[in-house]
DNA sequence: CTATTGATGGTC
DNA sequence: ACCATCAATAGG
């Protein structure tokens, strides 16, 4: 069975093309000994400072700075106080873009089946909070990263959305940027 | 529809 | 130092 850790220049290319290739991947998180994984299900692309729905767009800022990084490093941010959302970084340096990853399927490793559709609830289950801003999701020294486990996504099975809850983003509030599998391959 | 919750960025 | 907003979620 193919088991490939992603690595650093599979972050580096066009964000919805990268969106795009995370469906079917698979998440995987090392808590000490134990560790958790589940298949990506849903993924939103944003896309550098013109993107009006990308945190980028207010310019580099402390929250923004890991996003005009080197592409493949994990960005993680609270959202209304009580949610942590996960992001990864794509694109060349000082291009501040990056997919948020809003759901996984068919998590294995949970003492309990937990829901994870939605980009709160997937970190929620993973145990994912800001000590993972900044950290890179490719390498062999990585805590958390993503894996290619030769799962195959035709494009008949990928659904393409508006992104949820950025209705204040002018023209680009209703780009299709957001993907998602119409049924998970498990 | 509302309440929750605190980080964030803009303004004063 | 304030203040409005927010890439979310649960509950009516």
């Amino acid at each position: 069975m193919i088991c490939r850790r992603l690595a650093q220049h599979d972050f580096e290319s066009d964000t919805l093309h990268v969106a795009r290739m995370l469906l079917g991947k698979y998440l995987v998180i090392r808590h000490g000994t134990s560790t958790l994984s589940g298949c990506i299900s849903e993924t939103e692309a944003y896309c550098g400072e013109e993107d009006k729905a990308c945190h980028a767009s207010k310019g580099r800022t402390a929250r923004t700075e890991v996003m005009y990084g080197p592409p493949g490093n994990w960005y993680v941010y609270m959202i209304y106080g009580m949610y942590h959302c996960l992001n990864v970084v794509t694109e060349p340096v000082n291009r501040p873009c990056a997919v948020l990853i809003r759901g996984v399927v068919d998590v294995k490793g949970l003492p309990q089946p937990l829901k994870t559709d939605g980009p709160g609830k997937v970190c929620k289950a993973f145990g994912i909070n800001r000590s993972y801003n900044s950290t890179p999701a490719y390498g062999s020294q990585a805590d958390m990263w993503v894996e290619d486990r030769g799962v195959e996504i035709h494009d008949n099975q990928v659904i393409k959305s508006p992104r949820i809850g950025v209705h204040y983003a002018g023209e680009y509030k209703d780009k299709p940027w957001r993907f998602l599998l119409s049924e998970h391959p498990a």
